[in-house]
DNA sequence: AGTATCTCCTGCGTGC
DNA sequence: TGCACGCAGGAGATAC
């Protein structure tokens, strides 16, 4: 389900319910999710300490307490929603974290179990073994046409699969992926060793477009997406290749094609996106 | 080291 | 109505 621009949606819509509170009970009806969840060391540590800051880094979602982090991972299908605490547990409603003051508490939903929750026992979390291989930030300064240029070079693999690679880059899923190469005219198959600088450019600057355009929209929701606050995202309205097979290009009339790329769908336009790379 | 494939899990749509 | 199958927004693990 969630790739950056939903995470973000998450986390912006989290915040004014989580900081400033404190979690004052922790109730786990399942033992693991991706990972075993470590409830122990998150009573001992987390519970009791006020929320002082929430953070993203690419598709994880970091709470801060004195001492230590709570990560937060989605995968897939996860859901974070603040409720009300008389509302009974829904079906995959894995983790219930209470929070005080007031009568609400925060739950995790995660249909397919994909999705993780760890504790990082450090003031600075980058450090942590799944953080610190992470590429920049896609709308952060880093992230520049010569950096991913500098990447690019030497390799062989689909563009798509590499800017889908969260040490290239954090946060770019398939949806996104996908947009952000049609956006860039760019064949998703193109290999990544061929990209000229200024394609590269081109490449980075569509993925920021896209990310942006698509936080401000809440995110996109195919299926069942929510924010924080049980809210959809619209960015679905605006995608122009994702999804789309069949149907005719909004800039140039072809059929929108569809192809598989390391074990996931991936759209394109014929059109605009040409084998050859130049578009 | 780089690349491709497999894997975890549940639910839904499709076709027979 | 039932059943098999393929696919789903992620990404670590594994096998070349």
């Amino acid at each position: 389900m969630p790739e950056l621009p939903e995470v973000e949606t998450v986390c912006r819509g989290l915040a004014p319910h989580l900081l400033g509170n404190k979690v004052t009970k922790m109730v786990a009806r399942r033992a693991s999710l991706r990972w075993p969840i470590p409830i122990k060391e998150l009573k001992q540590s987390f519970l009791g300490k006020e929320i002082v800051a929430l953070r993203r880094r690419g598709k994880y979602l970091l709470m801060g307490v004195e001492g230590g982090w709570a990560l937060f991972h989605l995968g897939m299908s996860g859901h974070l929603r603040v409720e009300e605490r008389t509302i009974k547990p829904r079906k995959h409603d894995h983790v219930d974290l209470h929070l005080s003051p007031g009568e609400d508490l925060l739950r995790f939903n995660d249909t397919r179990r994909f999705g993780a929750l760890l504790w990082i026992p450090e003031a600075e979390p980058e450090r942590h073994v799944l953080l610190s291989p992470l590429g920049p930030e896609p709308l952060g300064e880093m992230f520049t046409g010569r950096y991913l240029h500098g990447r690019a070079k030497a390799r062989r693999l689909a563009v798509k699969n590499f800017i889908m690679d969260g040490r290239v880059v954090v946060g770019v899923g398939n949806i996104y992926a996908s947009e952000s190469l049609y956006m860039a005219g760019i064949h998703p198959e193109t290999a990544t060793g061929a990209l000229s600088l200024s394609q590269c450019v081109r490449l980075v600057e569509a993925i920021r477009e896209i990310l942006a355009q698509a936080i401000e929209k809440g995110g996109t929701t195919l299926r069942d997406f929510r924010n924080g606050e049980g809210k959809p995202g619209y960015f679905q309205q605006v995608l122009a290749v994702y999804g789309r097979q069949g149907e005719p290009c909004r800039q140039c009339g072809a059929e929108i094609q569809t192809l598989r790329l390391g074990q996931r769908s991936s759209f394109f336009c014929p059109g605009c996106q040409p084998a050859s790379g130049h578009g």
